[in-house]
DNA sequence: CACTAGCTTGAGAGCGCTTCCAACGAGCCG
DNA sequence: CGGCTCGTTGGAAGCGCTCTCAAGCTAGTG
């Protein structure tokens, strides 16, 4: 039912080998691809990919690795927004993309990828600075991407936000406006976000000749980890929280209003993320915005390139971010 | 440097086909499928699927088509948790999953689909009564299951959530309560969530000899809408607003408490979807609870199974909802 | 005009697996 | 104990494609 090479060979009058050749951008004689070409596009033809990857070695396919906890995937936009940006670029090269998901463990995932086999590279989020399956899958043949990076590692490919960059600028506008006493309520120790926007928030103290003692008090991206952080906070007489996402924002501004404390009047208040709810919040947050699907998009880029030329060593690429002013940091007043 | 079926035939002392029957479970003898099953644990064999699919006619991948917004796609968690479903028991079964999302029109999704081959079936969105991707999908010869269903369609595989009953236990709670002026502000005109609703509330009306005209105010999904259509709901004297969703009913409670009026005691108010906000709203919300992950799920099992038996007629599943009953619609005087 | 260089094309050998078919051996019945 | 059946196994033919190799042509050169 299905075409095959063969048929087309014979309605073409010529061989099947001419017939790849056109359909790969061999060299074919220009009368010769006109009249393939012809039949091609009267049939609607398409190879069979199956044999073709047998053949050839390669699938056209790319597998994407998200291994997270069933919740966050079913709350967090994040994960959706990265899918978006990798399916973009990667329909556009006619390359498909293989899923897998985080339900089962992380050594059945790692089996299950090895053996599906079929996918030519992998797009794997890497929001953990140790984790087994992102090493497992490193040390694997099959040429791989991450969304995130590892710790200490030279060697791998990744795409992430200049998670650094983004925490020290922020810190730089609080010290641009007028604060001193600037504390930051951490992310998850060990999580590549929490880790380096804790980094950036301390370089960018060191850049303003400021002390950090006693500021940094450890969350968990959590609302309630941001509520918790603030009487301790207040009591070291602090003028401004940058906390590690707007989550935790939301918490420490609920806390600060409940103490009596006027946001920004007498704190500042800076998230990271910039989800939805932060314009919605009362003042308006200030917060880093990062272009997530144009993180997944520069993933399957980068993995595309890979594959292309393969022993050009790794890639490496930081995406910049925005820092968004509102009124948590920035009142009437000063203005 | 991969193993291949020959590498292991003389390492184990039998023939290729041999260790295929091993594979694929044909009848071998106990002693020689020991045997065999010993050496390929040793080794750690996998199949090579391109090979396998090329010979056998299956590639053990189904396909994912969510053909939606991206910025939909990007706020909701429904989809995700579709993908967690699906994902579950198709890891089980050892089958890939490939993704489609809506990133290009509908007509390039369609032949995308259809030259990428290599998918066995086909799980496919079907949130619009009417479209001609599903159409298109469903028309091509590989099997595929819906995710919501088409108008007037006899012959089509799919899994949906039950909501016309779904809405019409909703107008039965709200009749049970001691309203009598049931309103209604629908969906999206053509979407299948919305139609159902719509049919279910006529239902639920109509069991409880109720009249509704002048009860319907399309909306369209969104929380302005349900704002928009509070006013002239009021004028009619209702007490009591069943919306098509829980964004509808956010933007109602808005509009009424606007208007003064109070909920419950004034109007009743229930969505549908039960998002994490229905809790939050003040009063918390009525609505209908749907378990999207095991839609998903369902969903991939119904298309396995299809596939496993091909010619055994299309399945229909409809899942079913629950009623989650918060303060929107009974205050604390009615307890 | 002969010869060679260079381009185009076809033949054919796989890629690694499944599966049909035939051969073989063992067990059973008469 | 002979003949037959059934379960088990190996041989071999593809599945549809890619890609190497060599043959066939054309054109350019001496």
């Amino acid at each position: 039912m299905t075409l095959t090479l063969d048929d087309l060979a014979s309605m073409s009058g010529v061989s099947r080998a001419t017939i790849s050749r056109v359909l790969n951008g061999g060299s074919v004689a220009p009368r010769t691809r006109a009249r393939v070409e012809a039949v091609l596009a009267e049939t609607g033809y398409s190879p069979n990919r199956a044999a073709r990857s047998l053949a050839s070695g390669r699938s056209g396919v790319v597998g994407v690795v998200m291994h997270l906890e069933p919740s966050r995937l079913f709350v967090d936009p994040y994960f959706s927004g990265l899918l978006q940006g990798m399916s973009d670029v990667l329909a556009e090269q006619a390359t498909g993309m293989m899923l897998w998901l985080g339900n089962r463990s992380k050594q059945e995932t790692l089996t299950d990828i090895q053996r599906m086999g079929l996918v030519d590279g992998l797009i794997v989020t890497a929001h953990w600075l140790d984790d087994p399956l992102v090493d497992g899958l490193l040390a694997s043949p099959i040429p791989t991407v991450l969304i995130g990076h590892r710790r200490e590692d030279h060697t791998a490919s990744y795409v992430d936000v200049d998670n650094v960059e983004a925490a020290r600028s922020v810190v730089q506008h609080l010290v641009d406006t007028g604060r001193t006493r600037i504390a930051h309520i951490t992310g998850i120790p060990g999580s590549v976000a929490g880790e380096d926007r804790l980094v950036g928030y301390r370089l960018g103290m060191a850049d303003a000749g400021l002390p950090t003692e006693g500021l940094v008090v450890t969350g968990d991206f959590n609302a309630p980890s941001g509520a918790a952080a603030v009487p301790r906070l207040l009591d070291r007489g602090v003028d401004a929280i940058f906390c590690a996402n707007d989550a935790t924002a939301s918490g420490a501004l609920e806390a600060l209003q409940a103490a009596g404390a006027t946001v920004p009047d007498d704190v500042a208040l800076v998230g990271f993320d910039d989800l939805d709810f932060a314009t919605r919040l009362d003042p308006p947050l200030t917060t880093i915005r990062q272009q997530v699907p144009t993180q997944g998009a520069e993933a399957a880029r980068v993995l595309l390139n890979l594959l292309d030329t393969p022993d050009s060593g790794p890639r490496r690429v930081l995406l910049p971010t925005e820092l968004v002013i509102r009124q948590s940091t920035i009142g009437a007043s000063d203005r």
